[in-house]
DNA sequence: ATTTTTTACTTGCTTAAGTCAAATATATAA
DNA sequence: TTATATATTTGACTTAAGCAAGTAAAAAAT
């Protein structure tokens, strides 16, 4: 690849890696890191799914994982069940609360980046969604 | 803004944030870490800023950007001099050792980067990038 | 059939990266 | 000359995460 090319990548990764971190910092006010919000989205659109299954799509710690879940459960916003197939697995699911609970985290979430986003002009933002879906699409590719 | 394009940049901040903290974990192995590294290369960029000019492109505790300007002045990579102008400010420059680890640095992550975009055929590498860099100019307007 | 290896999850321990609040010193404005 | 603002520092704390070792169950190899 030209340099010219990896220096950009650089270069964006480190100021997104800013906005990123102040989208964290937003969620600290929230009782679930920004982290854990995205594991409650993943429950939400792949209900019954493995910790191991969630975990394709976040690449986190086992450990760690464990532990969210276990404070997820703890506070009421998923539920735990074994697998019967195979008992090594436990089911995971959103609760009523748990429902509850990501839509407000979504609900800050989308409030954020209306906010962070606020000085551009509707075609911008506009731009921004659609080069971001194609960024996406190419890292995951 | 639409409810769509909303969805689309939560979605790709919460790729793109384990993309940022693999990125994180790599650095683990070296001596520094990713926001070390932008510091020093604000720090090859814009010799003799104070850690508030600095901390404008990085929106750091300003706690804890003092503590790692103590940490890099330790390890002899950078300079601290009072300015004579305003003797609450202290003039940060790299030093010889300075250049070369942030030389090895952005070595590191140009591997990264290398590494991260393996699975991509060259046009769309430099579409990444273009993307990129465009993304990067949208949220700094 | 039973030993070996792999997989899913858990637990104990540690650390990096940061936050928050209060203090000091200097500079600027009232 | 008093009050306010700015630049930096320090102390105390949090949290998000990693690593390693373990348990239990399942799958593969013998």
């Amino acid at each position: 690849m030209e340099i010219d090319d990896i220096n950009k990548i650089i270069d964006f990764n480190k100021k997104y890696a800013r906005v990123i971190g102040a989208l964290q910092t937003s969620f600290l006010s929230s009782d679930y890191s920004f982290t854990e919000a995205h594991i409650l989205s993943e429950l939400n659109f792949k209900p019954n799914s493995s910790a191991t299954i969630i975990n394709e799509q976040l690449h986190l710690d086992e450990g760690y994982l464990s532990r969210v879940m276990k404070k997820l459960e703890k506070n009421g916003l998923i539920l735990k069940k074994q697998s019967l197939n195979d008992k090594r697995m436990y089911l995971l699911s959103l609760t009523d609360k748990g429902k509850i609970v990501y839509k407000k985290l979504n609900k800050l979430s989308s409030d954020l980046v209306i906010e962070s986003t606020d000085h551009l002009n509707d075609n911008e933002k506009k731009e921004l969604a659609s080069l971001l879906e194609k960024v996406k699409k190419l890292i995951l590719k």
